[in-house]
RNA sequence: UGUCCGAUAGUAUAAGGGUAGUACAACGGUUUUUGGUACCGUUUGUCUUGGUUCGAAUCCAGGUCGGACAACCA
């Protein structure tokens, strides 16, 4: 506990009212519509309301805010379980905003008795006219003014199915001059004839979100009602109700959602890529979903050191997605094995090895792990697949790798030098020959010889083939739904490329999904889960840094 | 034109009247059987104009710029 991190606007008024003895404990809420897969601006509001019970003490109820039936969906309500589970937090209660439904009502009830609501027959279009805009003051209409009797039987009625959808709403009574719009007399119910994924048919009236929170909240006794800053002018309506109706006091904060770069971030925008069928799903791996994220190969420590490092202000802003990939880099250098694979292969010949002769090398699993990660064993022999781009005819100054009469080390074997090389009628390099110094072998070299250069290889007898997805952004610029037109008019065209048949280390056949893998020198990488044992698929969650693409690019 | 919110390196985020710091990014170097990792170093910042004060990123006033608000969505 010796490190001092100074705290954010909500850990300060959090302290601030639990050492004023304002709330004794801490009780928040993550509250999602499920109308959509969670994504990794939800994985912020996640580990905020989540992580603030963990520090303070107290607790985080999960809310499903299921007040539109029409947009939602119970494979939403599952989807989200899932993702928030896989993030690794769990939630005290499991609540649905429809649960409340009976309360909510009696709640309107209660606002009319006060003459503080009222039923009104204005069609949508005449209530977008008489509220204004934002420079000029609303106008009441005739039903304004109905008697308090007269709106509790209209509300009954609306209730008992009377009316058709869109026949008639409940309105707060506030003013329909104020400076902020959503007084002027909120709609709180309207009459939607739609099977609830829970209510089923019981209701055929629906409280709006403003009528619905932030009584949940209440209900709940959340301390701290935590959204983003599009909320920013509902907080005065949401203190209005809780005002008016006399129950618990919640409060609601607000932070500024993420944004990030090169990737679009409302459920709206990737609905569209997913029925457009620009991405394969949700859960496709360049989606900013957290299944996308996690069929990517990230990790939930990954992501929560991520929300930790993009810390919680009240500016908008745009994270840099170099962030993300530090983060999960970070974790992975760590934690995964490393391995070879290669994935534009060339074929090499060791000359002066033995034909048919193999030997079993021995590599360790990772040099970050205290115990190297343990080793496995690694087949070597005469013919290998080694990268394509570690061949260079006419080398380029500062160059390690091969080129002819170089010589580089194999990882884990043996130190090799460029004797010749083949080429076919274009001119394409088909296959090196190289001479392999026997006293260099990997662990008990004796040869005296060192080099810069160090290269991966498969040896082409006992490699297995596998398909390999390389995944880059998904869109080509910065900031898409910033852009003229649509936002997919900025799709990156290279978001997705197939290597059909990489060659990889028999060790690998026995890859599971949770298993994360560096391949050498290349990048992390998972399998995905199309995989079967027949046909081998990895995912490319993010590459390695590479200093010398950098520096000739 | 109204109300509300905001403004610190390229990007984020600290400093709460007293040396503008940290991370990512960028750049350079050391180590290295991954051109990875690790480590070291460098560059880059308080929107503006006034005021209060011995002293202002911080407090006050005006301006500028950015964002939100006119769904029977949440």
């Amino acid at each position: 506990m010796s490190e001092e991190r100074s705290l954010n606007f909500i850990e300060e008024i959090i302290e601030n009212d639990l050492n004023s003895g304002k709330y004794k404990t801490l009780v928040t809420r993550f509250p999602p519509e499920p109308n959509g897969y969670l994504h990794i601006g939800h994985a912020k509001a996640i580990c905020l309301n989540f992580g603030l019970t963990q520090k303070y003490g107290g607790y985080t109820n999960l809310r499903f805010d299921d007040t539109n039936p029409v947009t939602e969906k119970t494979e939403y309500v599952n989807s989200q379980q899932e993702d928030i589970k896989w993030l690794g937090f769990q939630w005290k209660n499991e609540l649905y905003t429809s649960d409340y439904f009976d309360t909510l009502y009696d709640f309107a009830v209660k606002l009319i008795e006060k003459d503080l609501a009222y039923v009104d027959h204005s069609t949508a279009d005449e209530i977008a006219a008489m509220k204004g805009t934002p420079t000029e003051p609303g106008k009441n209409n005739s039903y304004r003014s109905r008697s308090i009797q007269e709106n509790l039987d209209l509300f009954m009625r609306m209730k008992n199915g009377e009316f058709a959808d869109g026949v008639c709403t409940l309105r707060a009574k506030i003013d329909m001059a104020h400076t902020n719009m959503l007084m002027r007399d909120p709609i709180i119910y309207r009459i939607k004839h739609a099977h609830h994924h829970r209510t089923g048919d019981k209701w055929c009236i629906y409280p709006m979100y403003d009528f619905a929170h932030g009584q949940s909240d209440s209900i709940e006794e959340i301390t701290h009602s935590i959204c983003t800053l599009e909320y920013v002018s509902h907080r005065e309506l949401y203190d209005w109700f809780i005002e008016k109706l006399e129950i618990f006091p919640s409060h609601q904060y607000e932070f500024a959602r993420l944004n990030l770069n090169y990737t679009v971030m409302s459920k709206r925008k990737l609905l569209q890529l997913v029925n457009q069928g620009v991405v394969s799903g949700w859960d496709d791996p360049r989606m900013p979903t957290i299944s996308g994220l996690r069929r990517r190969g990230y990790t939930p420590e990954s992501i929560r050191e991520f929300c930790d490092r993009i810390g919680i202000a009240k500016r908008d802003n745009l994270i840099e997605l170099s962030l993300l990939e530090f983060c999960v880099r970070e974790h992975l250098n760590k934690t995964a094995n490393r391995v070879m694979a290669v994935l534009d292969p060339i074929k090499m010949v060791i000359s002066n090895y033995p034909e048919g002769q193999s030997e079993t090398l021995y590599g360790e699993n990772n040099p970050e792990a205290e115990d190297k990660g343990g080793s496995r064993e690694i087949p070597f022999s005469k013919t290998l697949w080694i990268e394509r781009e570690d061949f260079m005819e006419v080398p380029a100054k500062k160059w390690f790798r091969l080129a002819p009469g170089a010589m580089v080390r194999l990882k884990h074997a043996y130190i090799v030098k460029c004797e010749d090389f083949v080429k076919d009628v274009e001119g394409n390099v088909t296959e090196i020959h190289c001479s392999y110094i026997p006293e260099s072998k990997s662990g008990e070299d004796v040869s005296g010889i060192n080099v810069k250069g160090t290269i991966h290889w498969v040896s082409a007898a006992h490699a297995k083939t596998a398909e390999i997805r390389m995944y880059d952004r998904l869109f080509s610029v910065e900031s898409p739904d910033a852009e003229e037109g649509d936002f997919k008019d900025y799709l990156n065209p290279g978001s997705m490329e197939v290597i059909k048949n990489a060659y990889i280390e028999p060790y690998l056949a026995s890859a599971d999904l949770s298993s994360r893998y560096q391949f050498i020198r290349k990048g992390y990488y998972c399998l995905d889960k199309d995989s079967t044992a027949q046909h081998l698929i990895f995912n490319r969650t993010v590459g390695l840094k590479d200093a010398w693409a950098k520096g000739n690019k």
